[in-house]
DNA sequence: GTTAATAATACTGTATCCATAATTATGAAT
DNA sequence: ATTCATAATTATGGATACAGTATTATTAAC
């Protein structure tokens, strides 16, 4: 049990909240599969807690649409089709492409610089091919694309929809040359930014996205 | 309490989701003021009811942005300023615009004719100036144009985004010919629809939302 | 009189317990 | 043998009890 006394650390997080991360990881790691019913107490006994923390971080789940809780029925894991996909691919694209476009209206020259970083390290790791590293680099671009925006609601609104496809996004890099393609989709974006143009900027970075999906889209035709 | 065999009714939704969407009509009312505190032990006397679902209940509406969980310190109703409005208002323009935008593409002559519907209602209630069925016809139609795009996660987004502007969305009809601006608004939206003009009527949906929000702006600023 | 420290109170966070509803299994009847 | 009904088991939903931490108030010391 996560005591903070017991511990050591003063726990800042509550222990639902830690609870919701390791559920979401577990969802986006299919260890949970899609369509799965979820079982409150044996996954509590698993994570050494009570089923108190557990049911309130399956309501936040739930609200995010990880999961689906029906009334006297319990909790199941949300199965993502490839309408669902086609749904909330362009919604992202959107909302990250008004991301973009409050940046490249706001961000200061030190703002640039940070991105300007991130953004050599996405080319990095891309001439090195290491796919997973680029995918971390790509998330702390589009997170810190988020922050210069410095718009919380937008912000939220994104990364609520981005968890639901988290997994999916990953496995869009192994579509063959999409590392390079997004690489250069980046580049566009970057350029759009710096040359402090707004309309540019938001369509780079929506067909960026839409982009990702089609990757997606054709790495299922292929298997 | 609101047990199912002592009430008589079947209580289909938990009480935990009762629970939150009393919360936030109370939050909405400023009944709990923002930035207020929110006792979890006295409320919860007040609904009667325990702690459990009152604690479940203020979790969701966490992940909805409508309090802040301070660990250790409570629960406290998010404040909106005025520039948490001008961050929001665009955002769900875009995907409320977005959602005029699938409609105008799926949208079934059965599907028009309830647009049509609930259209005549905003007129009519325009024309006796009744701006409480006015603002609920008006939810009526964005909720149907909703339905109708059947686009699960952009409605999952543009509702979470709405609970949050709620309350001021209503106040803005108490601008001053702000009812008929908006229905000219509303017919334009209805015209794209109907000529089948995706962009178009995303557009002017995009317009009316903020249009709402200037509505608003005009309001604080004569007062 | 002011500031600091300690103690008490109160609220959050977690665990356990109880009741109700749903599902499944078993038995009987057609 | 199959279907329907009833009973039992199990999991969800809600209430209550308990522990730990933070805040506030009071008292003592400078």
């Amino acid at each position: 049990m996560s005591n903070a006394a017991a511990s050591g650390t003063i726990s800042r997080t509550a222990l639902y909240e830690e609870v919701a991360e390791r559920l979401r990881v577990s969802i986006f790691a299919h260890e949970l599969a899609p369509g799965s019913w979820i079982d409150e107490q044996t996954l509590a006994d698993k994570f050494g807690i009570s089923r108190t923390p557990m049911r309130e971080a399956l309501k936040v789940l739930a609200s995010e649409g990880l999961v689906i809780l029906k009334p006297r029925r319990g909790c199941y894991v949300t199965e993502l089709s490839d309408t669902d996909l086609d749904q909330i691919f362009p919604v992202i694209a959107l909302l990250e492409g008004r991301a973009a476009f409050e940046v490249t209206q706001k961000a200061t020259t030190a703002d640039l610089a940070v991105l300007d970083r991130i953004h050599a390290d996405l080319e990095r790791h891309a001439k090195s091919n290491d796919a997973n590293r680029f995918f971390e680099a790509n998330d702390a671009f589009h997170n810190a694309l988020q922050d210069i925006a410095n718009n919380r609601w937008l912000k939220q609104l994104i990364g609520d929809a981005r968890k639901v496809i988290k997994l999916t996004r990953r496995q869009s890099l192994e579509v063959e040359g999409r590392v390079e393609q997004s690489l250069a989709e980046h580049r566009q974006v970057m350029a759009a930014i710096k040359k402090r143009e707004p309309n540019e900027a938001a369509r780079a970075m929506h067909d960026h996205l839409l982009s990702g999906r089609a990757a997606l889209a054709e790495l299922k035709s292929n298997k």
